[in-house]
DNA sequence: GTGAAAGCGCTAACAA
DNA sequence: TTGTTAGCGCTTTCAC
């Protein structure tokens, strides 16, 4: 009469408590293997099954451990999307959009934040590959070699967005802040301006704004642009003390390219200060057309992109490429426009 | 001479191809678990199996798999944390300290969008939960009784933001609305004006705030507030015709309390267009403190929260529970300022 | 300090 | 349509 100790019996229950698959599958009367195609696959199932399991699942409370069934399935049904930092208006659109249509495919959104320098991108980009997402949208493009090179080793679907580039790591929805400069310049000139100035901020794409801008202007044979840079990320107060230092400094120009809209509201505003006429005497062409350019008075002209279809090809792409659909193109422009009003 | 056929070899490869930790172990020569707490507690492993297995996962470019280990550990380290939407400035801070605050414990963060109305939140809920998150953030209260019943009964650490009530699910960090609502009469009376009106979103917190300040400007015996409300999530646009509105309905009054910034702007520019002078005619209040309200002209009276305490106390709040540490308060209350300034 | 064994909860592969 | 089996890649528990 030995104790009848058996080893499932010896050792302490590790899991969390939590209600199982195999308990729905045991209350429903099914294996476990049903109680999961009745979930994830239903048209795979009986109606009778299906409703057993529904039924048992509605009782038991039962949720779905992603964790296992992504480790099982090789598909975590999760998506990272970096952005410099949330704070920041531009990238808004895009990361609400991208959520929003994950969410309707049952897929979440990760957040990592790389911060306008690059110094934890490593440490960030470890943290999200070893999540195994199925998808990785960056805002921006990957330059540091490091980078892109342990991305291409994750072998992750990748998206680079707000940017073109002739050498994508994966996928790409952009636009050309190359165009842009230049569509600006051009813009202006019709205004009849000939004398340009430009505040922008540090980050990559606004510099590479703000250098076509002004190669666009030298093209055009007109004098050479006034710059101001400041720090990114761009605030009404770096806008005013903008205007202030190009002011001071002696400069002549009747038109104002900003690379963003809330530097152009801060040049707006110190203009105003300053009895200087919008449009007058000073154009203002801002960048992002956030929604309150419009109700400013003078309204702002300023450059549109579509931030929410960005986020959206960026949500099919991923999609697309984990439902293993055959891929379409890879590179999507989704170009921009100017929207005038008021302020040019 | 049977063909040496085992059942490894009869069988496809499941995995993704990717290195495991086996692989590492096997390349440094140590079994699989000491290759696991070198990774995880470097203490409890001496220097030589800890310089063998660094260059292991050097050489092999080893990521390790989150999900395999969130369900061995029944510890994700994921966070989840749910906002209206992303769009709307309000929550950013809040979530940019978070994020920032749980990367530097390697902890991750979920994005979830309830939208301002309901409809979707079950669902919402039933995707994170299925995370596993080791906690989530709320901004707001969590109101409904199935959502409350929901996250009990998943036992996650929770943190509700941005509000105070009595009855927190779990922990709460936030301030009081209702106070909110009683300072602003203060300070405005203190200004010595007397016929309030109020703009509010009908976010359920901005109705707080409005009705909050319509009774301490009832119980200080003042004249009936004239409120207007516009719709969540709020514009500049609402604001401008929310003034408009106001005028044209014949009121009488000699200050706004608005329930954001950008209403604040919006009646600002409204007020401007119409030669209503601010602060003298017309004394206005927002709410949010913006980092463009200090620099506007006037610049802006505005109620301040500090967004980033909040996330980052949150992160404290769930770091501290998900590491076991014994919890002190669970309650924090943040508080707010009026930050003084021309408009009011 | 190190290791063997046994799962965590789920789904892919194969078989019926 | 349903079930059996064998993992996914890691960490827990227990033993040395």
């Amino acid at each position: 009469m030995k104790p009848d100790v058996l080893p499932a019996a010896r050792r302490a229950r590790r899991g969390s408590g939590a209600v199982t698959l195999h308990d729905v599958a045991k209350l429903a009367g099914v294996a476990p293997i049903t109680a999961s195609r009745a979930l994830s696959t239903p048209s795979q199932v009986s109606a009778d099954v299906l409703q057993k399991v529904s039924d048992a699942v509605r009782r038991t409370g039962y949720v779905r451990n992603g964790l296992a069934g992504g480790l099982a399935s090789a598909r975590s049904r999760l998506v990272a999307a970096v952005v410099p930092t949330i704070t920041g208006p531009v990238f808004l659109q895009t990361i609400q959009a991208l959520t929003q249509a994950l969410a309707e495919h049952d897929y979440q959104l990760m957040l990592g934040q790389s911060g306008y320098v690059n110094s934890r991108e490593d440490a960030l980009l470890e943290a999200i590959i070893g999540r195994r997402p199925d998808g990785i949208v960056l805002t921006g493009i990957m330059h540091s070699a490091p980078g892109r090179k342990r991305l291409l080793a994750a072998g992750i679907p990748l998206v680079e967005t707000w940017d073109l580039t002739p050498t994508p790591l994966d996928m790409l929805v952009g636009f050309s802040h190359v165009d842009v400069g230049g569509a600006v310049v051009d813009y202006l000139r019709k205004k009849d301006r000939r004398r340009f100035a430009m505040v922008a901020g540090d980050d990559e794409r606004s510099v590479r704004r703000q250098h076509a801008f002004e190669a666009a202007a030298r093209a055009a044979g007109l004098p050479e642009v006034c710059s101001v840079t400041v720090p990114a990320p761009t605030t009404l107060k770096s806008g005013r003390g903008a205007l202030a230092e190009l002011l001071k400094a002696g400069k002549k120009f009747d038109a104002v390219f900003c690379s963003s809209d809330l530097l152009a509201l801060g040049v707006m505003i110190e203009a105003r200060s300053r009895n200087i006429a919008v449009p007058g005497q000073l154009a203002i062409v801002g960048f992002g057309d956030l929604d309150f350019a419009a109700d400013l008075e003078p309204s702002m002209t300023s450059v549109r992109v579509d931030g929410h279809a960005i986020g959206r090809q960026a949500a099919r792409f991923i999609i697309d490429r984990a439902e293993g659909r055959p891929g379409g193109p890879t590179v999507v422009d989704v170009g921009f426009t100017i929207v005038e009003r008021e302020s040019a």
